[in-house]
This record gives structure tokens, C-alpha cells and sequence, in this order.
DNA sequence: GTAACAAGCAAACAAGTGTTTGGTCAGCCG
DNA sequence: CGGCTGACCAAACACTTGTTTGCTTGTTAC
């Protein structure tokens, strides 16, 4: 019994789009290594909006027009798609955040920016950053030490802004980052699109910790 | 080449342990409502350790000396299930914190029994507790919709005891709970037992939003 | 031209998921 | 006694998951 003849089964609907063709028939073949940057943004989209427990790689090749087992072409499994995500988002947020602070010199005026740019990007989910923190606590294997030392990177920043900061001789400077980051980050959990918009949410929280300045 | 039949997977060392049989033998039959309350507890434990999509019904189901199947003589799924959890996990640590707050009658002095008995509770995963809140951003679900009265309920006990703080004139009150439990409940992402105790990590967080009294 | 190569298709695989169904058995009630 | 009920077993169902394998293709490099 059984050996079922595994080959053939000729007919079914199927119709995942070839890109390819159309497009190098259009012009030049789109584009030559974007290719798996399109696929990471299409992921980011995809983990940012529904998380990585609830995206499957189906639904990221089906978002892509591609069949799952191709995505293995790219990545070599579902998590390292997802620490790439995540350290692009990174990278991302990091660039924007950076961008927001050189335009300041006093330093509570470049922490404003930089918890203004964290929330915006964070919060709007244009971009990776979503992903960035929606599954943080889901988290619970190997791959936690992958994203680690992208997100300790990525805290340096503001470890830099706070050391900065003319404060109280009792503030703790640790402390006062992981709170911050925390009310910041937690606005995750209660932040709905159409009231207060994300840069006036960061400067109301930003603003509570404001009267530890020295 | 290891193959096999599709169908039929005969031989497992599956040993699920009888339990009423002893017990009933031993004496009265344990409890007679208490075990909804155990299976309650099992459960809890294993979502606030592994988060609700990591924690499997047959996970549960054996971690209680049952087969799967028999769960659903307790719980219609595992949705309700873990909305029991989490209805209970609040009420649980609503009341720790209301038990510490009783303590005290300076405004100050409430507000940091609260918080301090909030980050026990929470962060020692002796209880539901940590069920509570693993695994928010995970449930987009309608669950989220049956989670949240329970969540709110619990919020105010906080807005409370911020309403009566003296606070300075500019601060906002609303901001103010957000910030400081966003702080808090962040401990969750960083927090590492064996170094500060969640007392201390409650005290120091708190200090931050301190300054703000009028 | 042909070899190499990246990209993708087609199809399966093995394992895991929540859940359903039908039956068994103990203890209780009248 | 007989019937009932709650707790449970045993086994499956139906489906989804990440992943692998073998093959075909358009494009590029020699």
C-alpha cells in the first residue's frame, strides 16, 4: 500500500502571476537585487499588521505572487525573514530618529524630536518599525538573541540624548530611559488612530518627565 | 526514506493518569467545583510562561492529567479559556493592590504600594497575572473586545489614586496613568530576575514621574 | 553556444493545531 | 433498582503550519 505515485496531478487553478516576464518584457527586469527588498517590505507589512504569530509564509508569498516554497529562494527560514524585518525596521526608525535630532542644539529640545520622530514612525505603521515591537513578547526563542543587540543599538541613541540632559542629582539616567521608552512604547497597547496624533502623545509623555530637570 | 502510511499513527506512550478513580477511592471526591478552579490555575501558568500562542490545548491538557477533548467539558475553546484566565488574573492582582493601598493614607504613599504590588504580582509570575498581560498585542481577535472591560476595570483603580495626588496645574492626569503604567508594564520586556527586586524596579520607576507634585 | 545562475513553480511532507463525536463509568437521587 | 448527570477517554476530523525536493525557466557571462 502504498506508495501513492507522488507526481502528477495535473489540473488546478492556480494562478500566482508570473512577474517576471511581463515586467523584462516591459523594460529592465525591474530591479536587480531589490527584488528581496521589495519581499521585506511586503513582510514588514504583513508582521507589522497582523504579527508574526498570525503571518504565514503563505501570506506573505500570496501578498508577494509567489508560491511559499519559493520564499526559501530569499530566506532560509520564517525567522530569519523576520530578523531581517527587524533589523531593517531598526535601521529605519534609527535614520529617522537621527534626521529629527539634528535639527535641534538644547537637549530636551533633541530628546522632544527624537521621542516625536520614535512615536511617529512607530505608531503610523508605514514601516517596519510596527513590527519592530508588536511581537517583542512572543518572542521567547533563539531568535530573541537576534534582535537583542539591534534594539540595545538602537537604545544608545537615547542613552546618548538623556546623558545630555541637565537633570536632578537623584534622577537615575538608566531609569529615566526605561521609563521613557516604556510610556513611550506602551502607546502601543492604547494608541487609536484619528485622535491625538502620535507627536502630540510623545511630547504629553515626554512632558511628565520633565520636571526632573535640574 | 522513511515512509509512511498517511494514515494511522497507532503506538503512543500516552499515560493521562485517572485521577477521580484515587481520589474518589481515597475520600471525598477532592473538590467538588474546585476543579474548574485548578484547570484555571494550570492553564494560567502555562499562558503567563509560554504566552497563548505557544501554549497548546493538549499542552494544558496533559500539564492537568487529561486528554485534550476533555477540556471542552470545561471550556467551550480555548478563547474562553484563556478569557477566563485573564478575568481572573484581574481580579487577582486587583486585589493585591487593593490590599497594599490599604496600608497607606498619604496620596504618595498609596500610589507607590500600588505600583509596587503591581510589578510583584506581575513579574513573579506566581499567578495569572503575567497571562494578564504577555500576550495583548498578540490578540487582535473579538477576544481583545472581552479582554478590555476587564483591563479597564482595573485602570481605574490607578486613576484613582492619580486623582488624588497633588499634582502640579499643567499635568495631565490622563497622561499621567498612561505614562506611568506603560513604564511599568515595559519592565516586562527588560526585566531579569536576580537583579533588582520588582519592588525596587516599581519604587524607581515611580520616582520619575515624581518631581510632578505640586 | 553553452554553462551557470538566480528565481520561481509544483507538489508534496511531517508535524502540529483546535475541535467534534460517541461512548464509558462513577456516583447521586428518587 | 433505574435513570440521570458530570467528568472523562479514545479516536478521529479537518485544517494549517513551516519546510523540502525536483524541476523549469529567463537571463547573464564566458
Amino acid at each position: 500500500m502504498p506508495r501513492t505515485v507522488p507526481a502528477m496531478r495535473p489540473e488546478l487553478p492556480a494562478i500566482p502571476a508570473r512577474r517576471r516576464a511581463g515586467e523584462a518584457a516591459a523594460g529592465p527586469p525591474a530591479a536587480p537585487d531589490n527584488r528581496r527588498a521589495q519581499l521585506l517590505d511586503e513582510a514588514a507589512r504583513l508582521f507589522g499588521a497582523k504579527g508574526y504569530e498570525h503571518t504565514s509564509m503563505r501570506d506573505i508569498a500570496a501578498a508577494f505572487g509567489i508560491l511559499p516554497g519559493s520564499l526559501y529562494h530569499h530566506f532560509a527560514s520564517k525567522e530569519a525573514l523576520f530578523v531581517a524585518v527587524y533589523a531593517a525596521g531598526v535601521a529605519q526608525i534609527l535614520d529617522a530618529v537621527a534626521a529629527a535630532v539634528a535639527d535641534h542644539t538644547a537637549p530636551w529640545d533633541r530628546l522632544e524630536a527624537a521621542c516625536v520622530a520614535h512615536l511617529q514612525t512607530l505608531l503610523l505603521k508605514q514601516s517596519y518599525a510596527a513590527a519592530v515591537i508588536t511581537d517583542w513578547s512572543a518572542a521567547q526563542l533563539p531568535m530573541r538573541d537576534q534582535l537583542v543587540p539591534h534594539r540595545d543599538r538602537y537604545e544608545e541613541v537615547f542613552e546618548a540624548l538623556i546623558a545630555a540632559l541637565p537633570l536632578r542629582a537623584d534622577v537615575d539616567r538608566h531609569y529615566f530611559k526605561l521609563g521613557l521608552l516604556g510610556a513611550l512604547n506602551w502607546s502601543l497597547t492604547w494608541f487609536r488612530p484619528g485622535r491625538e496624533a502620535p507627536a502630540t502623545v510623545a511630547r504629553r509623555l515626554l512632558a511628565l518627565f520633565r520636571p526632573a530637570a535640574a
